[in-house]
RNA sequence: GCCCGGAUGGUGGAAUUGGUAGACACGAAGGACUUAAAAUCCUUUGACCAUUGCGGUCGUGUGGGUUCAAGUCCCACUCCGGGUACCA
């Protein structure tokens, strides 16, 4: 029989899918193996070749594990809720259900045909209520806690609420937002209302009035990570600033850990360092400054409490509380119309015009708790609402934005630092500010020359002493939005009482996502969920009408794989025992500030209240690299329906059109298809070179605009699937970003039929001897299998192609089709090539799958040898070879080296110097 | 601006610890088989010089350095990709 990959690739994924051959064990001898794709999002067009990309690679991890004797965990599921299929209902009333569950038919389709060794019984759907029935339970823990930084942990509300019974909020360090302090006899007298408000400045999953990202054309607010550049990162739409009361997850009680952990995990640098940023500690302190005339004092944030002599302007934010307050009567008229134009301007337009310097002076003076000082309170969008404290003292002399701002509107400059190799100047004559932390403190009271890191230490210790500020630390990292104007999503499971929000009984769960007659908000603006009929408890209380953002279902999915089919928990405390945490996680590093931050967040909560195992969810995370797309085009002579190949286009004037790669192979366009492909091209002429038409090509975004978009199906149908699976792993490092380009994966499918006819004779008869290998075939085989395992283990999967190339090129030429060889080869294929694996073990007489057959075990004896061919080089150049004993001592083999008659030609006339040999590598003469 | 990647033949890439640069594959050229095509097989293929053969010179973005030896380490720079930002 001829390689027949269709025939085999069907009968062996019917096979796999009858036997459950993938099937995880709970409870196995066995050591345990977890490895995880990140899931996808089923969108309407399918699987494109940079989705299989990390499956792939997991999947030969999985299948190695498997080989080397570990229970191997490797599910698979659908990240469900989404806005494509919502924007879909909404124009085609089409239920998003019916849409997600025709795309993710579609999806496992695709998954199928490329032969994922998943345990397909473990699958969720985030949309599944039986599934998001744990996603609301988790809300509802997260609201029944609230953070404790004497523990360093979450702690259950009730423990919150006996202090407070007993004794007031004093004593209490916890994750809150500002609480005034209050005694026992306060909180007892407090109502049930007046009690909830208070707790909900503590508790994990919170209701508050806070400046969240609007987008009007989605009808929803966004977290921060899905803004980007001021526009929403879905759809592209413009994002404005709005306060609205919102559930947002009070994530930032995490900061410190989720910083912590980082170095506890084995992530690439580079997501880590993108994670740090995100959380974006900075160290300083915290600085009371009066207000004259005033009672409330301004609190700001400062990295250099040092150079707190020289502030001379303070500036609060547009959005800060106290602006009203503070401005003098003269000024009011134009504060107003700058904080209302600062206001409304767009995130986009306030990112772009960065440069632009606005502010306005408020008619107000600080004081400078140092100096005593009167300094000028303005107001500026420079200052963030969203960061510190929304206030700043001004050092322009140490600060460029400070400086930039002082110049614009004629405020003092003080020099108070130095550098150590220059005088002090007069800041009039800068350009620029001195922003370093290297230098002496000048004009600066009682931290006059010291140096700027003593000074800082020195400043807090005064300012704490004197109660007027603390050093303390910020975190740039904000409480995470938690809660959607949209309807396809995870319900609430909340309703409210007095305006009160409450958890419903665990009992209920799940809230089951109500039918609704249209897809939009109400006209009074309410969310979708609001025009569900009877939206409301028994009691008759009114349910919450928000939905749970995207990352609510992915945040805590891994671990419902442990036990996906637990009716009673959210997974079995056994379960989680026995897999503990994701040994090795694969998908696109996009996700560093979205679902990796969340699900470390989530994971660290199930954690604290003690049914995580773990504290970190990921121990190893690989990010894959994004396919990109490889666009062909033709050239167009200008004004003509005529096509210059790419060759001779110079002597034309031309326009590049793209042109779909279906028609284009190895860069040749078929230029019957191209005139069949529209109308306009029915008569297109060509002027060919060497009779062919080329085109040219260029790396691009993949994208359905460009033509250049390549769907797996069609490469599977013609190549197969383990054609599919060796060449993606082929096309280079899997964390590198690659164009995607067929022209190779001819190569591979020869190679494939290359190994199918090892086990056939030229009759293509499966024919295979038991005749005893040589010790060269042996050869052969064990360098192969100990760089197989080599490459896999340190997930170098494309060089692994090149080593089974080798290994079936050498085996040809050996003409060798013993079984002793042979035998291990199909096992040793079994990862990559799995379909093909299966059919020779089965040809080879044996009964069954080859999935659990141990790894053929590498044995350095058959690669050993006696001698070794060193490269000679001459002062660094290889001039010859020559072949000596491994063992031969180094004098020896220095003779032996002068003595070879290549030698002479490069020792004539010189002095030999030195000769360095180094075993089994190389020999190199200095010659002079 | 800052942070993180990266730059190796016509192309994708290999070189794991400083030790033969270009494995493996694509493409290209030539050839065998074939009525023909497909498939398969063989040879050549970094550049330049030499060519009857032996060979030789250069070569991993650029310039310097360390070393017996540098794609790999150090310093400076250029370009490309990605992330991120009035974060006080």
């Amino acid at each position: 029989m001829e390689y027949n990959h269709k025939q085999i690739e069907q009968k062996w994924q019917q096979y796999w899918a009858e036997h459950k051959t993938f099937k995880a064990e709970n409870n196995s001898p066995k050591p345990k193996f977890y490895v995880l794709d990140m899931f996808p999002y089923p969108s309407g067009a399918g699987l494109h070749v940079g989705h299989p990309l990390g499956y792939i690679a997991s999947d030969i991890y999985a299948r190695y594990m498997r080989h080397k004797g570990y229970n191997v965990l490797h599910p698979m599921g659908y990240d469900a809720y989404g806005l494509p299929a919502e924007q879909y209902a909404i124009q085609t009333g089409t239920h998003p259900a019916v849409t997600t569950e025709k795309n993710i038919a579609r999806y496992r389709q695709q998954l199928d045909q490329i032969g994922f060794s998943y345990d397909w019984d473990r699958e969720v759907q985030t949309c599944d209520p039986f599934y998001y029935k744990w996603t609301q339970w988790t809300f509802i823990q997260l609201f029944n806690s609230w953070y404790d930084n004497k523990s360093n942990k979450a702690q259950p509300i009730e423990k919150l609420i006996n202090a407070f019974a007993a004794n007031g909020n004093e004593g209490i360090v916890a994750a809150c937002d500002e609480t005034e302090p209050f005694t026992a006899e306060e909180w007892n007298a407090m109502g049930e209302k007046a009690q909830q408000e208070l707790l909900m400045n503590y508790r994990l999953a919170y209701l508050a009035e806070t400046w969240v990202n609007w987008c009007p054309e989605l009808g929803t607010v966004l977290a921060n990570d899905e803004v980007k550049d001021g526009v929403s990162e879905r759809g592209g739409h413009p994002v404005e600033r709005k306060r609205m009361r919102q559930w947002s997850l009070r994530i930032t009680a995490y900061a410190q850990r989720m910083l912590d952990g980082l170095d506890t995990i084995e992530w690439s640098e580079s997501i880590k360092e993108v994670q740090r940023n995100w959380i974006g500690r900075s160290e300083g302190a915290s600085v009371n400054f009066a207000i004259d005339g005033h009672n409330e004092i301004i609190e700001v944030f400062t990295t250099r409490p040092d150079t707190l002599y020289g502030a001379t302007f303070m500036v609060l934010a547009p959005e800060h509380e106290l602006i009203n307050t503070i401005t003098t009567a003269d000024q009011k008229e134009e504060v107003d119309t700058y904080v209302t134009w600062a206001k409304n301007r767009s995130e986009r337009e306030r990112m772009t015009e960065v440069k632009k310097v606005t502010g306005v002076f408020t008619g107000a003076y600080g004081i400078n708790p140092l100096t005593g000082e009167k300094v000028p309170i303005w107001t500026a969008d420079y200052v963030l609402s969203g960061y510190g404290t929304g206030a700043i003292m001004a050092v322009p002399g140490h600060d460029s934005r400070d400086f930039a701002f002082a110049r614009q509107f004629q405020l003092p400059i003080i020099q108070v630092v130095c550098a150590n190799d220059d005088q002090p100047s007069d800041p009039a004559t800068w350009e620029e500010s001195y922003d370093s932390k290297e230098g002496k403190m000048i004009n600066s009271g009682i931290i006059n020359g010291l140096e700027v890191k003593e000074a800082i230490t020195t400043i807090i210790k005064h300012i704490e002493d004197n109660k007027f500020g603390y050093g303390t630390i910020n975190y740039r990292l904000r409480d995470a939005i938690f809660s959607r104007q949209r309807y396809w999503g995870e319900p609430f499971p909340v309703y409210y009482k007095d305006d009160m929000p409450y958890t419903v009984d665990e009992s209920k769960l799940p809230v089951e996502l109500p039918e609704v007659d249209k897809y939009l908000p109400t006209e009074s603006g309410e969310p979708p969920l609001a025009r569900a009929t009877n939206w409301e408890t028994e009691e008759g209380y009114r349910m919450e009408t928000n939905t749970m953002p995207g990352f609510a279902g992915s945040s805590g999915y891994y671990l419902r794989y442990m036990d996906p089919t637990n009716d009673k928990e959210y997974f079995s405390k056994e379960a989680a025992d026995y897999w503990q945490q994701v040994d090795l996680y694969l998908g696109g590093d996009e996700h560093a500030t979205g679902h990796l931050i969340y699900a470390r967040f989530w994971n660290k909560f199930l954690f604290d209240i003690g049914i995580a195992p773990k504290d970190e969810p990921f121990k190893k995370l690989i990010n894959q690299g994004k396919i990109q797309g490889r666009s062909n085009f033709v050239y167009r002579v200008n004004g003509t329906n005529k096509f210059v190949s790419k060759g001779l286009r110079s002597e034309y004037e031309t326009t590049a059109l793209h042109v779909d790669i279906n028609f284009v192979h190895n860069d040749v366009l078929d230029t019957e298809a191209f005139k069949n492909w529209r109308e306009e091209y029915k008569n297109a002429e060509f002027i060919l070179e060497d009779g062919k038409y080329i085109c040219g090509w260029e790396v691009e975004k993949m994208s359905k605009s460009k033509y250049n978009v390549q769907n797996p199906d069609e490469l599977v149908v013609h190549y197969g699937a383990d054609t599919l699976r060796l060449y993606e792993m082929f096309l280079g490092p899997l964390e590198a970003h690659k164009p995607w380009d067929t022209n190779g994966i001819e190569g591979v499918f020869r190679f494939l039929k290359k190994t199918w006819k090892l086990y056939h004779n030229e009759n293509n008869e499966f024919d295979v001897s038991d005749e005893k290998a040589t010790a060269e075939e042996l050869k052969v085989l064990h360098k192969a299998i100990r760089k197989i395992e080599d490459d896999i283990t340190r997930f170098s999967f494309n060089t692994a192609v090149s080593t089974y190339m080798i290994c079936v090129n050498d085996l040809s030429a050996l003409k060798c089709n013993k079984r002793e060889i042979l035998e291990p080869l199909a096992i040793l294929l079994s990862p990559y090539a799995s379909h093909m694996a299966e059919e020779l073990w089965q040809l080879l007489g044996h009964e069954g799958s080859v999935e659990y057959i141990d790894f053929p075990e590498f044995r350095k004896e058959y690669v050993e040898e006696n001698t070794f061919e060193y490269p000679v080089s001459f002062n660094g150049k290889m001039r010859f070879k020559i072949t000596l004993p491994v063992d031969m001592p180094k004098e020896e083999a220095e003779k032996a080296v002068v003595e070879a008659e290549e030698a002479q030609k490069w020792i004539e006339g010189k002095t030999v110097r030195k000769i360095i040999v180094v075993p089994k590598r190389i020999i190199n003469v200095v010659v002079v």
